[in-house]
DNA sequence: TTTTGAGTTGTTCGA
DNA sequence: GTCGAACAACTCAAA
C-alpha cells in the first residue's frame, strides 16, 4: 500500500498545469484533494459576496472534474487551516502536504507558519508556483531592488528566460484507500441567501472548462483587434478571463504559451500586435503581485507617502450614489451597474469610475477598493490595490496628478453610439447616439421625447465635472506644497 | 559616476 | 476642426 498525501487546493482550482497535484502523483502518492474554507485567515480581505458566489461554482466544477478522475474534493470549513490540515493528516494517515503558493501578505504569513509546523511534525511539505509567470522575489532591477515602474519591469521580463511550459493534466489521480469525511458544498454558505446573483450566473461559466472556453474565444474573436477593441466597452473587445485567472481555473503559463503559439500560426501584423498588448496585460498582473509582495503595506496605505495627508472627504451619501450608479454621469453609472449586475466591469470603465470617485468626489481610493472587493468576481488583492492606487495617482507608475478623466469625453470616445450606456442605464435608452452621454445638456423637448425627467427618472449630475476637476487639482497641489514645507 | 531621456490607459487651452 | 504644449516629480536604464 502506498502512502497518501494531501493536495491542498486554494487559488488553483484546476487539474491542468497544477504542479502540486502532478508532483504528488509523480512521487507515487495517493492523493486526497482538499479545499479548506477559512475566511478568517484572509486578513482584512475576507472573500466578498461576488467572490463567494464564484467560488461556490468553481468548487463544484473542480469536484466534478475530480470525479471524472475517480477522485473527489474534500471540503472543510475552519477557523485555522493548520488545525484542519492536522485533523486531515490524522484521519488519512497522510505523510505529505502539497500546495501551490499564494502571494498576498496574510496568505504568505499563514503558509509560512503552516509549513514550519508541519515540517516539525515530520510531515513533508512541498509548495510550487502555479499562478505567476515570475515570482516576485526573482525579479530585481540592476541595483537589486524591486521595480517601481512598469516599462522597465516588462522589458526585464522579456529579456529573461521564457516562463516554463505548463505541466499537463494527470490522466489518473490515484485515490486513497478511503476518503475522509467531506461536508457538503452548501454548508460552506457561499451562495447568497437572497437571489441577487442571477445576473452573475447568467454572465459567466466558472470552472476550468469555462476558463478554457473563454481563452479560445479570446484567440478566435478578440486578439486580432485587441489594440483598439480593449478600449470599447460597447464591443466584445477584452478577454474576460480575469475571474478565471484569479481562481486559478487557468494559469498565466497556459495563457502565455497558448497565445504565443496562436500568434506563431498567424501572419497579420495586427494580430501579432494585439497578442503582444494582451501579454503585456498579463504581465501587468505580475507587476501587481510584484508590488504587493515588496510593498505589502500598500493594501491599506498609498505607496506614495505624501498621499497619506490627502484631503479626502467623508461623504456617505455621495459614496452610495456612486455605488448604485446614480451619479448623473451616464458612463460612470453604466459601469457601476454593470458591476452590480454581472460582478465585472470593463477595464476602460473601471478607470473612469475610479477617477470619478477619487478626483470628482474626492472620496478615498480605499472606499472604492473596498466596494470593488465585495462586488467583483475577479477581486484580486494585488490587482485591486495597484489599480486603485494608479487611478488615485498615489501608487507605482501612477497616473500624473493632472490626469483627471472626463466622464463625458470618455463616453463619446469609447462608447460613441452610446450602446454601452443604453444597455446598463435603461432609463436613458430613449436617447439616440452620443447624446446619451450628456442628458443635462438636452432641451426639454428632447428629454420629453425620450421619456426622461431629469432629477426624477435619472439624476442630475452629482457634481459639475469642470468644477470638480479644478477642486481635485487644488487638492493635489496642496499635498505637493506640504512636502516642500517639510 | 553623472547625465539624460522616457515613462499604460488624459484633458484643456490657445494658436 | 486640428494640433502642440503644458500640466510635476520621480524612477530606471542607457549613454
Amino acid at each position: 500500500m502506498s502512502s497518501c498525501a494531501i493536495v491542498w487546493f486554494r487559488q488553483d482550482l484546476r487539474l491542468g498545469d497544477n504542479p502540486a497535484l502532478v508532483d504528488a502523483l509523480n512521487r507515487g502518492f495517493a492523493v486526497v484533494p482538499v479545499y479548506i474554507h477559512a475566511p478568517g485567515e484572509e486578513g482584512k480581505w475576507p472573500p466578498g459576496g461576488a467572490t463567494k458566489f464564484w467560488l461556490h461554482q468553481s468548487l463544484k466544477s473542480l469536484d466534478k472534474d475530480l470525479h471524472d478522475h475517480k477522485s473527489k474534493l474534500i471540503l472543510r470549513t475552519a477557523g485555522s487551516s493548520l488545525d484542519e490540515l492536522r485533523k486531515l493528516i490524522k484521519e488519512t494517515g497522510a505523510t505529505a502536504v502539497f500546495w501551490n503558493r499564494r502571494y498576498e501578505p496574510a496568505a504568505i504569513e499563514r503558509d509560512t507558519t503552516i509549513k514550519e509546523s508541519l515540517t516539525k511534525a515530520d510531515i513533508e511539505v512541498h509548495s510550487y508556483n502555479a499562478s505567476l509567470l515570475f515570482e516576485p522575489w526573482t525579479i530585481k532591477n540592476k541595483s537589486e531592488k524591486p521595480f517601481r515602474v512598469f516599462t522597465p519591469y516588462w522589458r526585464h521580463c522579456l529579456s529573461i528566460a521564457e516562463p516554463p511550459h505548463p505541466v499537463s493534466k494527470p490522466e489518473q489521480i490515484k485515490a486513497p484507500a478511503k476518503f475522509p469525511h467531506t461536508i457538503k458544498l452548501d454548508e460552506l454558505e457561499l451562495e447568497p441567501k437572497i437571489k441577487w446573483a442571477e445576473g452573475i450566473r447568467e454572465a459567466w461559466t466558472p470552472g476550468e472548462a469555462g476558463a478554457h472556453k473563454q481563452l479560445e474565444k479570446l484567440l478566435e474573436n478578440v486578439l486580432a483587434n485587441y489594440g483598439e477593441g480593449r478600449n470599447r466597452p460597447d464591443q466584445v473587445g477584452v478577454s474576460r478571463i480575469s475571474p478565471h485567472l484569479h481562481f486559478g481555473e487557468v494559469s498565466p503559463r497556459q495563457i502565455w504559451h497558448r497565445v504565443k503559439h496562436e500568434v506563431g500560426t498567424k501572419r497579420g501584423a495586427k494580430a501579432k500586435e494585439g497578442a503582444q498588448i494582451y501579454l503585456k496585460e498579463i504581465v501587468w498582473r505580475e507587476f501587481a503581485y510584484h508590488l504587493l509582495y515588496h510593498f505589502p503595506h500598500t493594501e491599506h496605505v498609498p505607496l506614495d507617502e505624501k498621499f497619506r495627508h490627502f484631503p479626502f472627504k467623508r461623504d456617505a451619501r455621495a459614496l452610495k450614489r456612486w455605488q448604485k450608479g446614480l451619479t448623473g454621469y451616464p458612463l460612470v453609472d453604466a459601469g457601476m451597474r454593470e458591476l452590480w449586475h454581472t460582478g465585472w466591469m470593463h477595464n476602460r470603465v473601471r478607470m473612469v469610475v475610479g477617477s470619478f470617485l477619487v478626483k470628482d468626489l474626492l472620496l478615498p481610493w480605499q472606499a472604492g477598493a473596498k466596494w470593488f472587493w465585495d462586488t467583483l468576481v475577479d477581486a484580486d488583492l494585488a490587482s485591486n490595490t495597484m489599480g486603485w492606487q494608479w487611478v488615485a495617482g498615489c501608487g507605482a507608475d501612477a497616473a500624473p496628478y493632472y490626469r483627471v478623466f472626463n466622464p463625458t469625453l470618455q463616453g463619446k470616445k469609447f462608447d460613441p453610439e452610446g450602446d454601452y450606456v443604453r444597455r446598463w442605464v435603461p432609463e436613458l435608452a430613449g436617447l439616440e447616439g452620443d447624446k446619451i452621454h450628456t442628458p443635462w445638456l438636452l432641451s426639454d423637448e428632447e428629454l420629453e421625447q425620450a421619456g426622461i425627467v431629469l432629477g426624477k427618472s435619472y439624476p442630475t449630475p452629482i457634481v459639475d465635472h469642470s468644477v470638480a476637476r479644478l477642486r481635485a487639482l487644488d487638492a493635489l497641489k496642496s499635498i505637493k506644497e506640504d512636502t516642500i514645507l517639510k
